[in-house]
DNA sequence: AGTATACTCCGGTTTTCCACTAGGGTTTTG
DNA sequence: CAAAACCCTAGTGGAAAACCGGAGTATACT
């Protein structure tokens, strides 16, 4: 089990940080084509290999990941990691619809004139947060990640 | 018990709604420096009674409003409506410190590189969804329930 | 063809958190 | 001094999240 992050509006649910984590390896040997098994993966990131295994049936149901069965089998992306949002991801573990501006009539859900006005603001906040995590592909995610690599590096010497 | 919110990043909880309507029963009489008793609140807003108290009780702690014991008692904010802030509320209810950009080392924390990268962005999404939220004073609230309920009023004449 | 491998489906368990309740106190008014 | 109202602390129930396990099914390799 991972450390709780920070209490703040926005958080990031074990769920979705595994999978994040999991798209990142898959992203990294995008180019050669071959399956990567859920085994490695829960080794190389440290997530339990059957909770795991749940979170990547969930991604291949939402299109975002490709499955081969059997021997040598394993998960591919299914998509160009610049295609691939972060946003979209969230979406497909969280089981919200990924489309910005989805529903105003949330807000006249609201029984209470206060809870409808409380309401609005609240989705201009999610709004602002969403847009965000649309901004980010997962190429943008590794880019960043081997940036930061390459700096350490640096220190190091 | 209040229905749950649309599963999406930013998440309006129990807590938060209740103890906002609270302040606002409260912004409405701010003028007569009159204390509002829990009582009123929780049969207007339909908060249940005991549970309201508590939030009153964090809000007083956390500076937002003042109490009066006793008889006759009940509380008052403790600062004019428009130098409220929604994300002073929500901060002082969730137990978070309502600066931004607090604290850039809670990347550092995270033990692999992978995970200081993708903290740095939920970072990222999180200010922006409290940026909203500090823009907005309780007045904002009012004032916007008020122009609603004008709205209101002259599409039933 | 057969076997080992690895995904797939589905149900169960454990843990944690949240909304809420409860009891016994302290202060103030009249 | 009694009633009204806030004050403090602890605990409960249910639901969701995190995680585990077993039986099944598809695929590769020999």
């Amino acid at each position: 089990m991972i450390d709780p992050q920070p209490i703040v509006p926005v958080e990031l649910s074990c769920k979705s940080e595994y999978a994040l984590l999991a798209l990142l390896e898959l992203a990294a040997i995008y180019t050669t084509k071959e399956p990567l098994q859920t085994r490695q993966i829960s080794v190389q990131q440290s997530i339990p290999d059957r909770y795991l295994e749940q979170l990547l049936a969930t991604l291949r149901r939402g299109g975002l990941v490709r499955s081969q069965r059997g021997a040598k089998g394993g998960y591919l992306l299914a998509r160009e990691p610049w295609k691939i949002t972060l946003l979209e991801i969230v979406a497909c573990l969280e089981g919200f619809d990924p489309q910005l501006n989805p529903q105003e009539d949330a807000a006249k859900a609201a029984k209470t004139l206060e809870g409808a006005v409380i309401s609005e603001i609240w989705q201009e906040a999610d709004q602002a947060a969403k847009t965000i995590l649309q901004n980010y592909t997962l190429q943008d995610v590794c880019d960043r990640r081997d940036a930061r690599r390459q700096l350490d590096l640096m220190y190091y010497i």
